[in-house]
DNA sequence: ATAATAGTGTCTCTCAGACACTATTAA
DNA sequence: TTAATAGTGTCTGAGAGACACTATTAT
């Protein structure tokens, strides 16, 4: 490999701040959640005090991909290894940091906090907190995050009404009315039980590992998915009709 | 706004190179196509005498947003204006450009070639030309760019199946034979009249302007598109069955 | 009239929604 | 036995595929 530029006018343009902002969903409570954390109160940085998602500068020596980047932000926020991650977009301009023309790559993750969440392996002492998304979309966040957290919520959505996505945001095992429960928190809607188990169960992409106990009331069957790399697509959106 | 960085240890990092690249879709001869330009032939650049995906550094003086600047590569290549042009994503890392750590955004875009490609117009004397989507697979491309232009065929053919995505290959006023045609077409395989006619009629982007004699045959209703901004996804995909 | 193309009518099949029904568990 | 929850069966309606039918045009 020639590492020595030949087109040294090219290559000494100007180049662009990189970062990579990660959107952390998980359920809480009942509750769609996303995680956000507080920018540092020194006021020569930008947006300070402000709640952001997290996120910040790509490393060129620590990264060797984006992905790579995005699941290191994801750890030290989270601890989380292991969860959903999928490209979002990218969001690029002159104006959106004042400290110069800046592009960031946006991811969003899905994970399960029960089993997860340890704050003991959470690096840095930044200040993070879940917020409902509404509550979240409400506030006034640094950056464009609010655009891009927008997009991030209408893409699960979307995506939430045709494939298994909110499957990555359960624990495992998991029964299908606790997946169903699920879906409604995300989607803001009731979804009828009998359609709704007919199509996650004709999808194939659960296994059923035997008999959970809830407090209450009759065991149901606990599932585990299948394949954990990608999402299920179903063949019709949910509510074709209306 | 503070330009002045006090984390000046952040803002000091090393920058990744960072690119925009445009896959360039069009219909012609019947077929589906991408539009690739050659490497210079400078052994001294990378990836020499190869084809590529058209594209190139994001220039922080004259692009005001990653958007502007893919909107440029556009029409430095086809003097295209205006188009349907959608992120598709990025990809990065430190191997894919022997130069150095690189991260492009790639966009791609539907254009009609009839009407607007106009040679004076392309700046540059780079070589470009356009090849049947597949037969451009085949090829060996710079960088990672056969792993993106597969996304993007990937990323178009999906919508195809349920969106209204070919329209915006279609120079207007066209018929809906014609249109079913570019479907058949992005998709390789045949499709049923009246569904497909019943499905592009009840889902109201469309707008007679009136008739269209064809050389041979009944003459046909022309159409053009309500609102060129977005495509209308449809309630559900093609070919539901199977 | 014929060939060629545009456009319609109608049957069937699949699958989602609605909703009433049965099954299992703990108190 | 009752309350609470899990899980099933069956009807209906919407919409896609299949395909035969009619309509309009140039020769």
């Amino acid at each position: 490999m020639n590492k020595i530029p030949s087109s040294a006018s090219k290559l000494s343009f100007e180049r662009p701040l990189v970062t990579v902002d990660v959107v952390i969903f998980a359920i809480q409570n009942e509750q769609f959640t996303v995680l956000l954390t507080r920018r540092p109160a020194v006021s020569s940085d930008p947006f300070p005090g402000l709640w952001a998602l997290p996120g910040g500068f790509l490393d060129v020596l620590q990264d060797h991909t984006l992905l790579d980047c995005a699941i290191r932000k994801l750890k030290d926020k989270t601890g989380v290894e292991t969860s959903y991650l999928e490209q979002l977009g990218s969001w690029g301009g002159d104006k959106r940091d004042p400290r110069g023309w800046s592009v960031t790559q946006a991811y969003f993750a899905l994970i399960n906090v029960k089993q997860e969440i340890d704050q003991k392996q959470v690096r840095g002492s930044t200040e993070t907190a879940w917020f409902a998304v509404d509550d979240a979309l409400r506030k006034r966040l640094a950056f464009d995050h609010t655009q891009i957290l927008s997009a991030a919520i209408d893409r699960v959505r979307s995506k939430v009404e045709y494939t298994s996505l909110p499957a990555f945001l359960m624990e495992e095992a998991f029964t299908l009315p606790q997946l169903q429960r699920v879906y409604e928190v995300v989607l803001g809607r009731p979804m009828d039980k009998s359609a709704f188990r007919r199509r996650m169960l004709d999808a194939d992409f659960l296994e059923a590992v035997g008999l959970i106990d809830g407090s209450l009331g009759r065991s149901a069957m606990g599932y585990r998915i299948k394949n954990r790399v990608t999402a299920v697509t179903f063949p019709r959106t949910f509510r074709a009709s209306e």
